[in-house]
RNA sequence: CGCGGGGUAGAGCAGUUGGCAGCUCGGCAGGCCCAUAACCUGCAGGUCGCCGGUUCGAGUCCGGCCCCCGCAA
């Protein structure tokens, strides 16, 4: 049988897996279903939205499952040769990846078995990593622990945001996946167990973590807003008129020291200045709670009169 | 009807018990200066989101509608 007849069901959920179900169509692999999470409430109109990958596969005309009792029904009628997953967004059971004849290959945004887990993308921008990696292993039935079967270094820029990473890996991630994909159906390739000691692990992150704390170094302050940005954002409390005001920093710099008043938003020449534990930060551009987001020199000109 | 903030000059904002619509920045013109994003002088720029109501008089009070945004998901 030829390798691009063989039985493919991909897992996916948000934009991050988009890149890799798009190139599995224009390669012609035979993709039997697509699973993804089911339908979530999102947005002030609190409408049912479809996931990313839901909407790609439709576009497609692939079939899609959400239900994981269905899955198991399809999976046993069907017999599928491999399962690929990225960012599906649920822990697959062992029971699932049984069903799979050559098993379930999974795209992971980091340098296993550094940053297992939830959050990888993030964690690499706010420990300050200058490279990190794509990973493709092999599932087994612990979380991102399974064999290597390939990996591939990314270097990260200077201003990195978690945003512009995660573009990076995605499209990244795919590219090696195709390419190692034929070698990996015809049983042609070697996969390396990770080294277990080295395991680290990212967690869960929630809105509160990404509330400033000025008594850190601007040097973790600016990583937090990159390594934090577009979700779950980095900000601080604040009273402006009368009222306490959630304000989000989208972009800010590492400054020269002015020594004002920490956590206290100052201007310094045009610049908008915020002192840490240890130096300054320059902010570029921020949002208060409902309002659109906004430059320093905007913030200047009606706020700090 | 999930909770909340907002719509005033090109941008960001203020506008008190209803009584000549303002501030900072930007724009234009001129000046100063070796020079400037600095400084000085002057000018232009508004359907106060839309519709209706109350009133001698509404940005402001009342009713309805549209739009933007934060939280939540």
């Amino acid at each position: 049988m030829n390798y691009k007849e063989k039985k493919i069901v991909f897992f996916g959920t948000p934009e991050f897996s988009m890149p890799t179900l798009k190139k599995l169509v224009d390669n012609k692999y035979n993709i039997i279903a697509v699973v993804t999470q089911s339908d979530k409430k999102i947005g002030r109109a609190q409408t049912l939205q479809e996931t990313k990958i839901k909407q790609l596969a439709k576009s497609y005309n692939l079939e899609v499952i959400h239900d994981l009792n269905k899955l198991a029904n399809f999976l046993v009628k069907e017999k599928p040769d491999l399962g690929i997953v990225v960012a599906y967004g649920d822990f697959l059971s062992e029971k699932i990846l049984k069903q799979f004849k050559v098993g379930c290959l999974n795209l992971h945004p980091s340098a296993l078995p550094k940053y297992r887990g939830p959050s990888p993308i993030q964690t690499t921008i706010l420990n300050g990593d200058k490279k990190t990696s794509v990973t493709i292993i092999k599932l087994d039935k612990d979380m991102d622990h399974g064999p290597i079967v390939k990996q591939k270094k990314v270097k990260l820029e200077k201003y990195e945001t978690a945003d512009s990473l995660h573009d990076k890996l995605s499209i990244k991630g795919a590219e090696i996946l195709i390419k190692i994909l034929p070698k990996y159906l015809k049983n042609n390739i070697k996969v390396k167990e990770q080294d277990h000691s080295k395991a680290t692990f990212s967690k869960i992150l929630k809105r509160e973590d990404g509330l400033i704390n000025w008594q850190q170094t601007a040097e973790e302050i600016e990583r937090m807003i990159r390594a934090y940005y577009p979700w779950p954002g980095t900000y601080f409390k604040t009273i402006i008129n009368n009222q306490e005001k959630n304000i989000k920093i989208h972009s800010a710099s590492l400054s020269k020291n002015f020594d004002s008043e920490i956590g206290k938003l100052v201007n310094k020449n045009g610049q908008l200045i915020v002192q840490t534990k240890d130096k300054s930060i320059s902010i570029n551009s921020l949002q208060i709670e409902g309002k659109n987001i906004m430059s320093a020199k905007e913030y200047i000109n009606g706020y700090l009169k």
